[in-house]
DNA sequence: AAAGTTAGTTGACAATATCAACCTAAATAC
DNA sequence: GTATTTAGGTTGATATTGTCAACTAACTTT
């Protein structure tokens, strides 16, 4: 049976995770939220980045992001600059003060990825990075 | 490198398990949210469960919990009935209504379950379960 | 050029989470 | 035994997060 599979254990891993990025960010004392963390990171990643990436990317509602972006712009992390390709849209960037935070966030999620991945071997990670996978796939496909 | 892992497939797990789970459930239909999910399924495996145990398990505010069990008693799910042993506490119980939908409930978890782990090997599963139990105690010890 | 689409903004509101005050019953102190 | 403290639960107020619909301006289609 297959049924020695609980999904308590996902639960419990993302929930933790999520715990242990916060207290490392001291994400409470400067204003960031998860969302905030999120956007920061795929600005990063992605030059010339505009809010209708960021909602295609994460599957959110646009007015959500619209308003997550204009806190990130009085927080001073990033501006908003005219898109020459379309008047339409406006291109994300982050500020030296975003760079700064981004750069805070990608290194305590290295090292909060250490302090999980503590004890396990290169097959382990490597079975349940296929199996994590093939479950996020087959979620997926049993939605059509 | 241990770098191949990526947390984004685990949150996707969960993402895409909610959805599925809410899915199956028809859970807008019927007012049944996800804390709805996990109370019923709880007071079902827990006979004379009080507000106080489902406040320590989940880890959630008693005043949520509180209101959370105000909604599922309106909807006729559950009951609250005095405690003998201590006049503080009320013990919650499934109506018949609610051990319907418990059981439902549980029906759609086994059938979410079979749905995402297809193609997957017991060695396989088994591998995933350690790995999940290991990583959520790295992040929880790491947290003191 | 008119009609339809798309990027983004805003207002209103629903859902969820948190904080503090409070009541009653129970446990403990004295 | 009464007084004080602690615990289970409820409620009000408020913060946070997510959703829906209307709207403007810019682009695309025909």
């Amino acid at each position: 049976m297959k049924n020695d599979f609980s999904s308590n254990a996902v639960f419990n891993i993302v929930h933790c995770y999520r715990l242990a990025m916060r207290s490392a960010l001291k994400a409470n004392e400067i204003g960031l939220n998860s969302m905030h963390v999120k956007c920061l990171s795929f600005i990063k990643k992605n030059a010339s980045c505009t809010a209708h990436d960021i909602v295609c990317f994460f599957d959110k509602d646009k007015s959500q992001i619209a308003r997550l972006i204009k806190e990130m712009i009085d927080h001073k992390w990033i501006t908003k600059t005219a898109n020459p390709e379309d008047k339409r849209s406006l291109i994300l960037s982050l500020t030296k003060d975003g760079e700064v935070l981004a750069t805070q966030i990608y290194e305590t999620q290295v090292k909060v990825k250490q302090q999980m991945l503590q004890g396990l071997s290169q097959e382990e990670l490597h079975v349940f990075n296929k199996v994590s996978e093939t479950m996020t796939n087959n979620l997926k496909l049993s939605k059509r």
